[in-house]
DNA sequence: GTACTTAGTTCGGCCGAACGAAATATTTGC
DNA sequence: GCAAATATTTCGTTCGGCCGAACTAAGTAC
C-alpha cells in the first residue's frame, strides 16, 4: 500500500528504500519509519532552536559567539573572528550588540592591554536557562514512558547520529 | 565528582539536576546524560541543516519555501506569502531567487490566469536527495549496532521528543 | 627610544533581503 | 460590459550586517 503510486504523482521524498536491507522484512520497514522520525524530529529541533534564538533576538552569527564563548570561556575579538569567520570590523560590530543585548561584556586582558575580553554575561544567561530548566522537567515527565534501559538506548543512538551528523557537516563545509 | 564546584568557576550550563528526581540515583544520572546527548545531538543537527542550506546557496527564507512545497506541493504566491509571512513583494524576489536557481518553477494556474503556481524542480532535487540517499546508507550501517526493537524505542523516544521540540517553539513564537 | 608588529575600533560604502505603494492583469458580481 | 475585487509584479526605498582601509593604542625587537 504505501509503496504504490498513481501515475501522475512522483516521489516527493528520497528513495531511501535503496538504503535499507532487503532480506529482513520487518528490520527494513523498522528502518524507513526510523528515517521518518528523524527527518520529523530535526525539522523540528531546527524550528525549535530557531524559535529559541529569535525569541532572544539573535541573528545566526550571534548565536555562533555565543555558543563559542559558552564552549570555550572568554575569548578576544581575534579569536571570535577566527572562529566565526568574521572580519575584525565584523567582530566589532558583533560585540557590541551583542554587548547593547547585554549577553557579554568587554572585560581587560589580564595581562596585555590590547586586547580586549569578551565573556558571556551570566545573569543575562540565566533567564535563558530558567527556561531550560522548566523544559528540562517536561522532557523528564515525558521520559516516564521509558525504562532507564531504554533511555541508555536512546543516548547510545543519538551519540552515534551526533557522530555521523558531524562527519557529513564536516564533509558538506569542506 | 561531577557535581564538585571550584570556588572561581562558575556554572556553565543550566541546573538540570534540579529537572530529575533524586530517589532512583541510576535513573537521574541517565536523565543527565541523556540532557547532555541531546543538547549535543541538538547542535549537531542544527549545524548539519545549516551545511546542507549553505552548500545548495539556500537563505532561510528559501529553506522554507521549499520546504512548504515538499509538504503541500504546488503552491500560489500568495499561499507562500502567508505560510512564511512575507510581504506579496518579498515573494516575488524569494521565488525569483529559487527559479534563478533553478530549484522551482513558475508555472500558470489552470483555471486562474491571475495566479502563479509555484512547483519544485525535481530534476533538480534529485541531486539533493542523491546525497540523502547515500546519507541513510551512511546511518542503515550505523544502526548495525541496534537491534531492530532498540530501533524502536528509539523511534518512539524521537517521536515524543519531536511533539515537546513543537509544543515549546509553538509556545516561545506565540 | 625608535621602528615594527599586533589588537581593536572607526568610517564610509556595499549588497541583499524585505517593505509599501503603485501599476498591471485577470476574475467576479451585478 | 463595467465596476470592484483579487493576484502578482515593478519600483523605489530602507535597513542591517559585513567588509576594506585608515587610524589609535599597546606590546616587541633591536
Amino acid at each position: 500500500m504505501s509503496g504504490s503510486e498513481t501515475g501522475s504523482e512522483r516521489r516527493l521524498v528520497p528513495n531511501l528504500e535503496a538504503a535499507v536491507p532487503t532480506d529482513d522484512k520487518r528490520r527494513a520497514e523498522t528502518l524507513l519509519r526510523l528515517f521518518a522520525a528523524g527527518r520529523e524530529n530535526s525539522g523540528a529541533t531546527v524550528m525549535f532552536h530557531s524559535a529559541v534564538s529569535a525569541r532572544q533576538g539573535l541573528i545566526p552569527s550571534e548565536e555562533k559567539a555565543l555558543d563559542l564563548l559558552e564552549r570555550h570561556g572568554p575569548l578576544t575579538a581575534k579569536d571570535l573572528a577566527e572562529h566565526t569567520g568574521l572580519a575584525p570590523a565584523s567582530v566589532t560590530g558583533l560585540v557590541d550588540r551583542l554587548e547593547a543585548k547585554e549577553f557579554v561584556r568587554r572585560v581587560k586582558h589580564p595581562t596585555d592591554k590590547r586586547r580586549v575580553l569578551v565573556e558571556l554575561n551570566r545573569e543575562k544567561i540565566a533567564h535563558l536557562f530558567a527556561f531550560f530548566e522548566e523544559w528540562a522537567r517536561d522532557i523528564a515527565a515525558a521520559c516516564e514512558a521509558f525504562s532507564t534501559d531504554e533511555l541508555d538506548t536512546v543516548i547510545r543512538f543519538l551519540q552515534v547520529m551526533t557522530q555521523e551528523q558531524r562527519k557529513a557537516a564536516a564533509r558538506l563545509s569542506g
